[in-house]
DNA sequence: TGTACATCAGTGAACGCGCGTTCACTGATGTAC
DNA sequence: TGTACATCAGTGAACGCGCGTTCACTGATGTAC
């Protein structure tokens, strides 16, 4: 329920939900540091014990959220690489869409990045929808593999490269510094971005020894 | 001044770079949830208003920390530049400096990495203490262009994808998520990290045509 | 179909807590002469 | 060298606040018969 909305009955019926979106819609116009339980139950225009019936806690509110992103996440990365004429090409786009995701919504990565809010040791669930995304990474690793256009042996390391270069991405540009420089170069965020999935592409291709487009 | 000791003067001499080292101490113990100023004035022996002769606000404190982190790493930075044999080794060595610094001292990057607690838009100088560190990376980059073993044209994107990279590769280890990937892989960060460089180093010597060494 | 009753999902008052910050104060230090 | 005094850097009590969480309660819903 919007803020100014009223309910007509007694109960809700589609707290848990709201309770959910209220948080993110929160998160992005005040930040995380706004989050509290009593702050999102206001928000969704019910009591401060309310909450209690569908989120045993805080961090149990925040889990939720995060699991939430990593589906969302997941769903993107797939359709991102189902897209891609060649593997090598899906390893930009995997890029690409998670950056995008991050900027569409800004509430799901801040709380996938700040485990310590949502506490994941004691919410097994995170990790796996976690996996499940990095899943198609690797598996789109492999196919460069088989393609050429990434070295052999282990995936693990490429895969994991290019987990860490896209979160480092989103943490940076989410978080400030990244457009900072930007204006200081000259560029936009955007412009770095597709320079930066070009030079990987460039340099995955070179490896081989495939000439790399004279467009770059 | 630790916990337990006793001053013997009323006046303490040196609360500015006690408190700043106090909570450093208690984030590293207790995570950056547990810092306030209240907390971190018990922690240094001292009531809750003293700190105020030192730092306007929370957010102050914080912010001298993130500068002092800065300024750390770029030290670290600096050095480990200057001991690689070529330009292209010391990109891994930043690397590598970067994320063993992290390593070292979690709690300065806890700040650096969250901005949204130090509030930079009040606090300008936490950029300049950033933009030192990152022209050892761009420097670097520049030097490998010369040697021939980063592609020609701007530095700007390369310097920016080591700089997200490291960023990334510090972030999700920090946070608990690469450990967590690494034993699902059966191996270690340590391990990880130094494959991913040798990685990079592999990728940029590739792309001019020189053999990667055997070793890879 | 109607009725009794269990269960669900809300309310709103209350609790104790730690927080940021202020303020009048005071002990210690430094300086002018 | 001694003394008066300004300034610095602490103390500790106090303020109001929002928080997480609990609890007795009640309105609404669903189910058995």
């Amino acid at each position: 329920m919007a803020v100014g909305e009223t309910r007509t009955s007694y109960h809700h019926g589609a707290l848990r939900e709201e309770l959910l979106s209220a948080c993110v819609a929160l998160i992005d116009s005040e930040g995380i540091g706004a989050v509290s339980l009593r702050r999102v139950a206001r928000e969704a225009g019910v009591s401060p014990g309310a909450p209690y019936h569908h989120f045993a806690d805080r961090s149990a509110l925040l889990m939720a959220i995060s699991v939430q992103g990593y589906e969302l996440l997941g769903q993107r990365l797939q359709a991102a690489r189902a897209q891609a004429p060649t593997a090598l090409r899906s390893l930009s786009e995997l890029i690409k869409a998670y950056v995008e995701f991050a900027r569409e919504h800004p509430a799901y990565l801040q709380v996938m990045l700040r485990p310590e809010l949502s506490r994941p040791e004691d919410h097994p669930q995170e990790a796996m929808a976690g996996e499940a995304a990095l899943g198609v990474l690797t598996e789109t690793v492999e196919e460069c593999q088989r393609e050429g256009t990434a070295p052999p042996g282990p995936s693990g390391p490429l895969a994991a490269m290019i987990w860490a270069l896209a979160t480092g991405i989103v943490a940076l540009w989410l978080d400030g510094p990244l457009e900072a420089r930007c204006e200081s170069l000259g560029t936009t965020p955007e412009i770095l971005v597709t320079q930066i999935t070009a030079l990987l592409e460039q340099l995955l291709a070179g490896h081989t020894g495939t000439r790399a487009p004279d467009w770059l």
